[in-house]
DNA sequence: CTTGATACCTCGGAAGCCGAGGTATAGGAT
DNA sequence: ATCCTATACCTCGGCTTCCGAGGTATCAAG
């Protein structure tokens, strides 16, 4: 069942929703809820993983965080996340470019 | 190692390749790699089993054709596969708008 | 007769995504 | 007191997708 309706974009999106700043998993998920205006509302079972799987590759570091009684996992950027959003937006770009390409439309 | 260069939407370019007219798999790797401006080189390993896929659900039909010593294979769009074009035409630009929502983008 | 283009194919496995299910706290409603 | 909802984290298991590697065969050119 994989990829869906999101089409392998996951790491551009939790990236790029931690680009302006840290913050916790659940966070993570509303910032794109809200910055795609509802149409990427991601399942938590993707979300976590992915951002074990990011911060094991070096692309963010996370601390834990007490609020009010919950625990949260903070994610940050690292450098290296910083200049693998660079390339992952180039690399969106150009699938997009040529997707557009293959269906003829003016881009 | 799924999904890598291509999105999810290979699918997507081998209906949109065969809208126009018939062709057998050879073809349609040089037509998307046409249309699509060099960006994509599908390999053989992944349309063959695409087009057998997409003819088990219906959306395409086929049949042998002999051309000067070589036999083809020659797929057909059904009108179950040009509504599937339709609907994944319809997911690719949902799915394009979302992206470039969260990205911030301009659209 | 070898090479390259054309043309088809399968196998096996990596990677990705996510439903289902689990744990726990806080706050508000019943 | 109890229940529900929201917040907040997590893993397991399995389906799916894509593709490198490898295989078969024909034809034309060198």
């Amino acid at each position: 069942m994989a990829r869906e309706s999101l089409g392998g974009q996951l790491d551009l999106l939790l990236l790029s929703a931690l680009r302006a700043e840290p913050a916790h998993g659940y966070a993570v998920i509303e910032e794109v809820r809200r910055r795609s205006e509802q149409a990427f509302d991601l399942p938590e079972s993707s979300v976590y993983p992915a951002l074990h799987r990011l911060e094991q590759a070096g692309m963010l570091d996370s601390e834990w965080a007490e609020v009010s009684g919950r625990r949260r996992r903070v994610y940050r950027l690292t450098s290296k996340g910083r200049s693998a959003l660079g390339k992952r937006r180039g690399e969106w770009l150009r699938l997009r470019r040529g997707i557009g390409a293959a269906l003829g439309e003016a881009n």
